[in-house]
DNA sequence: GTGTTATACTTAACAGTGTTAAGTTAAATG
DNA sequence: CATTTAACTTAACACTGTTAAGTATAACAC
């Protein structure tokens, strides 16, 4: 039975290759500047068939993002932990964040600004790759909780808090490229260990 | 010579008509999902009319975040300074620009978001609105740094990290509205109170 | 009051959009 | 070899932002 697993690798391959091509186009031009003509073009492919594989120009999105919410939650995880200064490796974390969405900025924005206006059900749900990644921050929050550093003692909340602080800084810079930024990893720190020392107990 | 004057009058008057049609539109229905026909059948025109005001679709916007800019300004110097408490004043400050952004939430998407990705000149530059509200923060800091409450001497990168946790947290409260968030004032007050903490010296 | 010019607005059109229904072609199955 | 199924395409719909050309009316000069 080697022709069907041979067919469906030939689909999963074509839907990579779409994928990858949305993505391309998604990045360098802008979601809304991209047509599913375009995408087709990039193929060689006629504009119908996108819609063989994806519900809609949202759905395209959606797979786009979740592969960039693998790809951020795989930085995380590589992330060597320090389980004796778990204040460092909090603080190492929040940089990784921050510089990825530096790194791929027009990848962080359709993920965390672009997507939740088109799809309401956020992607943070339950299970989800989004979920992940926040349960990594609720880790090495509680750690930091744990061991009695921190001043408040909902993960949660504190979580939250630090989510706010990296998510910020990583837009503003995305966003405002021509502000008058201070040094951008003088700023970075400075974020962090603001947040991380307002934490402390 | 009181002819020229009504005439301008009246245009200035068409032209706060397009305005107000097109920010309640973008409101409510989100910038991309609104056409320059919706808006003219609004204000009973034809599309056309609209370009003899606008130069495009994105002037529109542009115009539009510049009213909301002139409201957050607004409201922000009504806000009480206690020059003798400046940690309180600012606390109250960030809290007022939170509240803003949830008041309004599409107005801030628009002006904060959606606004920097069609309009490459930021709307922070000199002499703008958008400006005069960071130069409204850059007080706000400057006074704590001068009466030496804060460890920063900075008042660049200060402000930065201030605007960083407000912003941070009003958009992710407006984009996922769905994520199991810690009761909102008191995730919001703690955003400010940990920030400020953590640029205490 | 008449002729001219400028102003304000509209009609028609272009090239493009996301998406669907119907049609085609080729391969797999019986 | 006939038939069904899968993969893909063509053609179309109703819509988009924007421009060029056209029209009617009001303001002006004489």
């Amino acid at each position: 039975m080697g022709i069907k697993e041979r067919k469906a690798r030939e689909k999963e391959q074509l839907r990579q290759q779409i994928l990858s091509a949305a993505r391309e186009l998604f990045v360098n031009e802008g979601y809304e500047n991209v047509s599913m003509r375009k995408i087709a073009n990039k193929i060689e492919y006629s504009p119908t068939t996108i819609y063989l594989y994806f519900a809609d120009k949202a759905d395209l999105l959606d797979s786009v993002c979740k592969e960039t919410l693998l790809n951020l939650l795989n930085t995380l995880e590589h992330l060597k932990r320090d389980i004796s200064d778990p204040v460092e490796t909090l603080g190492k974390s929040g940089r990784a964040y921050i510089e990825f969405g530096l790194k791929y900025p027009q990848d962080y924005k359709l993920t965390f600004v672009i997507r939740p206006q088109y799809q309401k059900g956020l992607g943070l749900d339950e299970g989800s790759v989004g979920e992940k990644v926040f349960d990594y921050l609720r880790e090495m929050v509680s750690e930091c909780i744990q061991q009695g550093i921190f001043h408040q003692t909902d993960v949660e909340t504190t979580s939250q808090v630090m989510w706010s602080a990296v998510h910020g800084v990583t837009l503003l810079l995305i966003d405002f490229p021509d502000f008058p930024w201070t040094e951008k990893d003088k700023l970075i720190d400075t974020v962090i260990h603001t947040t991380i020392k307002g934490l402390k107990a």
